[in-house]
DNA sequence: GAGCTTAACAACAACTATTGTTGTTTGACA
DNA sequence: TGTCAAACAACAATAGTTGTTGTTAAGCTC
């Protein structure tokens, strides 16, 4: 673990908003300039391969990144791109068993969206 | 509605692996030679928006395009990627209410990821 | 059927997000 | 201090998608 990889870590646990890589970027850079977005992106590759992070793919536009404590489900809002994190279980929901033997499934997601939320709500009026 | 949007809309349907666009575009060239990667794009994204599509973002690569009759989840499998459609209900999947009031929930989305599934398995032997 | 209007299309380039490549730096260890 | 390996930075390239603009085609009126 070097210093780069270490302060990323820290910029990920840091925020609770899912940030993207270039976000990323842009805090890290507040104390170590002159990190390029190339090795942050690299760094949070490998994080997620060691499975530090989650990477997130909702949608259109660049992943976001999330230090996964534990397993957790998504509600989104489509309007203002808000990502709050769910950590509640639903035992119920799994494959049916005309497909559990074709899939081998490692892992079940859940997005919820949202049309508007709270915090657009509150902006607009 | 013209020619191309039609040929389109049919060769989304005649689908049933949720082509990317390049995949929609490949098949609708063998009619019409002369459309557009730029035409199928446009296309979609206006299919999409009237509700006639569904824009499915599983992770790195192309976006895939779903005919979405009903409502439905999906079963991806990460190693060939397979995607399965499930029109299995989930009914006891909702926001807990500490949140239902914070978030305008429009549609719920289920992904189970697979490490493998029986093509794979099949392919390698 | 000619002229007008509007929507859709095609061609081209631009853009965003991400990764490949390659040379340099850094740190560990003999 | 010399050598080696891992990580890094710089640069460029790539994939996927969209912006822009001129052209074509369809519908409408007369």
């Amino acid at each position: 673990m070097t210093a780069q990889r270490e302060r990323i870590f820290s910029a990920l646990h840091g925020a609770s908003d899912h940030p993207t890589a270039e976000a990323v970027w842009s805090e890290v850079r507040t104390d170590m300039s002159s990190i390029s977005l190339r090795t942050v992106y690299q760094t949070l590759n490998d994080l997620v391969g060691m499975g530090e992070l989650a990477q997130l793919d909702i949608g259109p536009g660049p992943a976001r990144f999330d230090p996964m404590n534990v397993p957790h489900h998504h509600v989104v809002c489509d309007a203002c791109g808000r990502i709050a994190d769910l950590t509640v279980e639903f035992p119920s929901v799994g494959l049916p068993d005309e497909l559990a033997g074709d899939f081998d499934v490692v892992s079940t997601e859940i997005i919820f969206r949202a049309s508007g939320c709270g915090v657009c709500r509150g902006a607009e009026g």
